[in-house]
DNA sequence: GTTTGTGCAAATATTTTGCACTTGA
DNA sequence: TCAAGTGCAAAATATTTGCACAAAC
């Protein structure tokens, strides 16, 4: 039911080297540039099979893409994400997990899953826009 | 720059009559059975000023349709939705508000935004679930 | 009267799917 | 072998946009 293949090989490689959040059509591309011949389609399926398995964190632009990014941790956590460099962050946070369950319990709501995510500017960043006085 | 037209009214009483997230198209709909001629695209339009003003919350779901809703509260604040009737409560959280910004500057991160939003299921739902044994 | 807004339909963009062909186990 | 995977192109979905017409100020 999951049969090896080079197109998934190589997704997974790519998903091994790239740091931060791509999104479907990026991944596509980079591995267009590689050399791989792979369809778009595959990269989608293999993309939401990786997801479906919790093996790729999957989030939604402002625009409304979706982006993928191989996930280092295997329990919940959220991420602190670079407005401007698009870094990436993961991090944890017990008070987050239970405040959440508080507020749901508090408001007769029950099986509470909550999505949190940080955006900032990064030092680098932050400093690089100093300098340019921008 | 700001015109006051028959359509644009029927949003904003729209927008203030309906309780939780809806969609461009959910909304156009229900214009559409309260008998008002308007167009798709400017139903479009018009949220999209309006949430550029500040005066709706968009939110994306997760299957990728932006839903809107009146915010109630001019301040900062998240929401608590139930996953299965959509019923939405506006919640804030002062401990999350310092969570974030804590986090934030530990990783030399500045300017912190954070987006949180929990999902549950509403007693209600709850209960009618329970009922049926599903 | 002029400028801004609207409706429609066509265009875009992203993601999904049908189907014939390929391929891994 | 042969079920599972792939590629392509077409479909589906959500949203945006061009343009002629209508309407607010």
């Amino acid at each position: 039911m999951a049969r090896m293949t080079r197109q998934r090989s190589a997704v997974a490689e790519l998903l091994d080297d790239v740091a931060d959040f791509r999104s479907a059509q990026q991944l596509h591309e980079l591995l267009r540039g590689r050399g791989e011949g792979i369809g778009l389609a595959t990269v989608y399926r293999t993309l939401q099979a990786l997801a479906d398995g919790g093996e790729v964190d999957v989030l939604r632009t402002a625009d409304g893409e979706s982006v993928y990014r191989r996930c280092v941790r295997r329990e919940h956590h959220h991420h602190l994400i670079c407005r401007t460099c698009g870094a990436t962050v993961e991090i944890d946070g017990p008070s987050v997990e239970s405040w959440a369950a508080q507020v749901g319990a508090l408001h007769g709501f029950a099986d509470i899953e909550h999505t949190v995510e940080l955006f900032g500017t990064c030092s680098a960043c932050a400093t690089a826009r100093g300098v340019r006085g921008d």
